[in-house]
DNA sequence: TTTGGCATGTAATCCGTTACATGATTAG
DNA sequence: CTAATCATGTAACGGATTACATGCCAAA
């Protein structure tokens, strides 16, 4: 548990401002979701055990509004973070079911792999709008702060991804265009999914 | 466990010969790994799963050689992969941790960030290689078969992800030359790791 | 004969999500 | 008043890695 990101995810989130594990929830849905995610389960067990340790503080209450409980980032929450910005970030390998399936497309029937494409290309069409419109959106919230250039390079990474991605997409479509059910002119008419909005920010 | 991607990774390696558990163990290391990987924490176990619900069967000892016990796909295993690969592959939020450390590098010391981004560059690097000598090794090794174009495809997917990782490298680069100890001198002068060699196929 | 790779497995643990329980507050 | 949403939490589960235990066989 001494490793685990998730407690420098909190760390990091909270040198922005104190929060609650409701806050924080909701920092992570609107602001980084496209690459990091927690739960209930892991924030506020961890809120826990980081204000045991003094890495974080409860705020008194008259500082918190309502029910909230907001805590604040102690000095040696600060230098743990520093701690682990240094430690090198080893890359973990994400499972690409899209590939399996592509590999494995010999056994699928006629038309399937094609669709899977598809929505692989949607998903993606989907998260290219979204890290565009959410670029507007901070330009113009954090015109000024200097923190901007890191959350525009976070967007960058996002979207160079999505943008070799859908290149892939085509490649791939030439592929499986042979098919029965998975022609260029099927997949044309297939209705695509549409771009589902998430925010970010 | 019904639906867990384990159980058609394996099932999916099945189809292309009969395999114990090490010999799945050493596929997914040596074809898949840069997308792909199984423990035997997770193969033996689900094994016996699979064999115990009939998806795949123990090959009479006399076709195993040695100690090797190996299992082949069933007809019954067949039509489970065909059902899972016609199921929409769910797209999953990889964690990606160096973007973590740049979202919160204010908190850093001079010069990590840019180490880290130093790091990240080497790793897609040596990715990028690997991945371009194995497209190689296929093309030779594959040469007349029919799954090589499959094959191709899921290598260029890592090709294309290596490719754009690094193009955002040079942005984020950009980003911290300021910096004392992340200038673009420092940076050149600091020692790229190797790129590790990874083999594929 | 001893070392190293082949081979099968299990136990412990971690990391994370899902689903639920519970209650306070606010908007209509 | 009542529905929604704000807010804090926990239990259960699932999936995956790590580390270890065990033993066989082949080559030096």
């Amino acid at each position: 548990m001494r490793s685990s990101r998730t407690r420098f995810a909190i760390l990091g989130a909270l040198t922005s401002r104190p929060m609650s594990g409701y806050d924080l929830k909701r920092f992570f849905e609107e602001s980084v979701d496209f690459f990091w995610r927690e739960s209930y389960g892991q924030i506020y067990p961890m809120l826990r055990a980081l204000e045991k340790e003094g890495l974080v503080a409860a705020l008194a209450e008259a500082e918190s509004d309502r029910g909230r409980l907001k805590h604040k980032i102690t000095p040696a929450g600060r230098a743990a973070l520093t701690r682990w910005l240094r430690e090198p970030a080893e890359p973990q390998v994400s499972r690409l079911e899209i590939l399996l399936k592509m590999l494995f497309a010999r056994q699928a029937e006629p038309g399937v792999t094609a669709q899977q494409i598809d929505r692989f290309r949607a998903h993606h069409a989907g998260k290219l709008a979204m890290l565009e419109s959410a670029e507007s959106r901070l330009r113009s919230e954090l015109a000024d702060r200097d923190e901007l250039p890191l959350w525009l390079l976070t967007l960058s990474f996002g979207r160079r991804q999505a943008r070799a991605m859908l290149e892939w997409c085509d490649e791939a479509d030439a592929l499986f265009a042979g098919e029965p059910g998975g022609d260029k002119r099927a997949a044309a008419s297939r209705p695509r999914r549409a771009p589902k909005p998430r925010r970010v920010r």
